[in-house]
DNA sequence: ACAAATTAAGTCGTACGCGATATAATGTTG
DNA sequence: CAACATTATATCGCGTACGACTTAATTTGT
């Protein structure tokens, strides 16, 4: 049964099952980062400026994979929560530093439940989840 | 080195790269589908009714794990362009039954190459893309 | 030194994705 | 058979993502 269209069945695309496993990660995310009046997104940004505490935009659309027209509006909304500051560089006047605000650090700590309430989630054995963490990274580290 | 924050680390994290690689797959496939005028939603949803020619809305919700807020606008999209047709199942008016205009059989072969065309931009072994593919699947089949 | 190129952020418009909710048709149950 | 539950689709509001473009600051090339 030569198929002339299988390529494009559904069935036999990478993409589909990633984009699908994509959204699902964020919709079992959603409950718990309601608590900490977090989006995904909000939540990975809060991610990186726990680990640096102080970064500029251009360094979160690298690390991200993001656009500075997706982080623009987003930071804006972190600083009215309260959780991160923004502010120019001196010596570079186009850069836009980013730092936590005492809310921001304090919320670090509701955070820690997150990881663990979300691997309990899915149940990947240790070898499964090793060799899928290296292939996405391949996929990303290629398009640099 | 003991770090109680060890889990919140970008690194450590397996939705990300999975959530960088689908927002950098959909990213892939604009250029191509912008020649057949669909988006990366549209697309997958004319994947299945060119393997299906007959669906109702609540079977491509199911097989796409997107919902009916998502998939209702989307399909009055893809009447607009003249893909597809819809209407009410005559036994059952709550159905909504979705079929290909001759304009959207005819997207099919046009469609044939796109599938090629992303396989090019990504360079995963065959071992690597069966490994990711069970994997991912493993997943989505745990949500039901 | 100064016009041209580059870089960093941001704005605008379009299209998802989804929780909450609404509406309408069909099933069910006492 | 009428109240109630269930099912399928749709609407609303919010928050991303991103391509195209703009603005402002710095760097570069001559």
């Amino acid at each position: 049964m030569n198929d002339k269209y299988a390529s494009l069945r559904l069935k036999n695309q990478l993409c589909f099952p990633l984009y699908a496993v994509s959204n699902l990660i964020t919709r079992k995310y959603k409950p718990l980062l309601d608590e900490l009046d977090l989006t995904y997104t909000q939540y990975i940004v809060m991610m990186v400026l726990w680990e640096e505490n102080q970064v500029n935009e251009q360094f979160l659309c690298r690390t991200l994979c993001l656009k500075s027209n997706t982080l623009a509006p987003l930071l804006k909304k972190l600083e009215e929560k309260g959780y991160v500051r923004k502010e120019k560089d001196s010596s570079d006047e186009r850069n836009l530093v980013i730092t936590l605000t005492d809310a921001g650090v304090a919320l670090k700590d509701r955070a820690l439940s997150v990881p663990e309430c979300i691997a309990r989630e899915f149940h990947l054995t240790p070898e499964e989840a090793a060799s899928l963490y290296k292939t996405l990274y391949k996929i990303l580290d290629e398009d640099r």
